[in-house]
Formats: structure tokens, C-alpha cells, sequence
DNA sequence: TGAGGTTACGCCTATCGTAATAATG
DNA sequence: CATTATTACGATAGGCGTAACCTCA
């Protein structure tokens, strides 16, 4: 699993739109659906029931969602990051 | 970032040995030695010292671990990964 | 000089985008 | 029949492994 895949997946859970999330992550509607798929297919869950007018969480998705965005939300931006500013030690 | 990055930091934190580590991962040393690389040029720290004996942690490494292993360790295992049971894995 | 990390280079896998196809109300 | 997701396919980028190089006590 990667942090892509959780990111892609977390914007069509918000979008509840394939090619809307496509859309905000600047990228075509077919490489969503394929890391979505491949997710889905890592966890062995449905994610999204496909539907003409969009896509909606199922159970698991919902439950992932809560998981991935808290992920997403608190990527790597505490400790080290903070180092990367004008706070001292600066390597290079 | 994504979470191979994290996953080999953390390997490398914890054997402070990047051969060591690769060891642990099962892969090359020059693989490790780069993903830390991408990761400290996407940080912008420094997070190991190398020596001649071994890979210490810096502060800004240190800190990072902390989150890292955090997150690593509550990869994505709770709702969607209870259906995920074998039959459907293939290395290489 | 030896232990360990890095750079160079080639291969291979993965991801992406465009276009065509299938499915559903 | 229109909208939306999927599959096919070629192109591109990224990651990995082997080999050679550099660094420091």
C-alpha cells in the first residue's frame, strides 16, 4: 500500500466522483480508477459501489476513509519538517 | 513521500546500519540509501549521520521515527484489512 | 586498509494519458 | 441515450540491482 493510493482514494470519497477526484488531483480518470482497484484489491474489500451518477463509500470505504484521511492529515509535517525551517541546524 | 520511504527509514533507525537494513528488507543497499536521500531532500534534514561504523540518528531523524513508526504501524489494518485473507498474493 | 555509504548505469516494473468499450438508470 | 467507470495500449518515469568509487577512522 501507498500513501498515493490513500490520497486518490480520499479524493473520490470526497468527490463521490471518479472523474471529479481525476479532476482535483490533476490527473486522467483511468489511473484513479486503477489505484482504487488496486487498493481495493490489496484490502480484498469494495471500496466504492460504481454507480451512473457517481460513486458511493460502502461500509469498509467509510471506515477506511476515517483511517486515510487521518494519515493523509498528519502526513510527516510534525517533527522533521519543522527542522526544515529556519530553526538552527540547517545541513546543506 | 509514501510509505516505502517511511518503511525504510524506519528499517535503517532501527538496525542504524544501512546495509544492515537493506538486509532486513530484503533488497540492496543502494536502494535504501536512495529512498533515504529522496526523503531528506523532501524533508530538507538530515536525518542520519553516517559513519564509518554505522547510520546514527539525527534529532530531526529521531523525531520523525517516532511518527513514522506510528503511522506505519496502524498502516491501513482495521476495517478494510479484516477482509483481506490470503489467496491473492504474488510476489516475485 | 577496511568497513560502510554513494554514484553510475542498465533493466524492469509501475504509472500515466488517450482512446475505445461496457454498464446502468 | 447519456453519463460514468473500466479496459487496452503505447509512452514515460521511478525503483531496483550490480559494479565501481569515495570517505573516514
Amino acid at each position: 500500500m501507498e500513501l498515493r493510493q490513500l490520497r486518490y482514494f480520499a479524493a473520490v470519497a470526497r468527490e463521490r466522483h471518479f472523474g471529479q477526484a481525476a479532476r482535483a488531483l490533476r490527473i486522467a480518470q483511468p489511473a484513479v480508477s486503477r489505484q482504487i482497484q488496486q487498493l481495493e484489491a490489496e484490502l480484498g474489500v469494495r471500496l466504492f459501489d460504481r454507480r451512473p451518477r457517481g460513486a458511493v463509500l460502502t461500509a469498509e470505504g467509510l471506515a477506511l476513509l476515517d483511517r486515510a484521511e487521518r494519515l493523509l492529515g498528519r502526513r510527516m509535517r510534525c517533527a522533521a519538517t519543522r527542522a526544515a525551517r529556519p530553526t538552527g541546524r540547517a545541513g546543506r
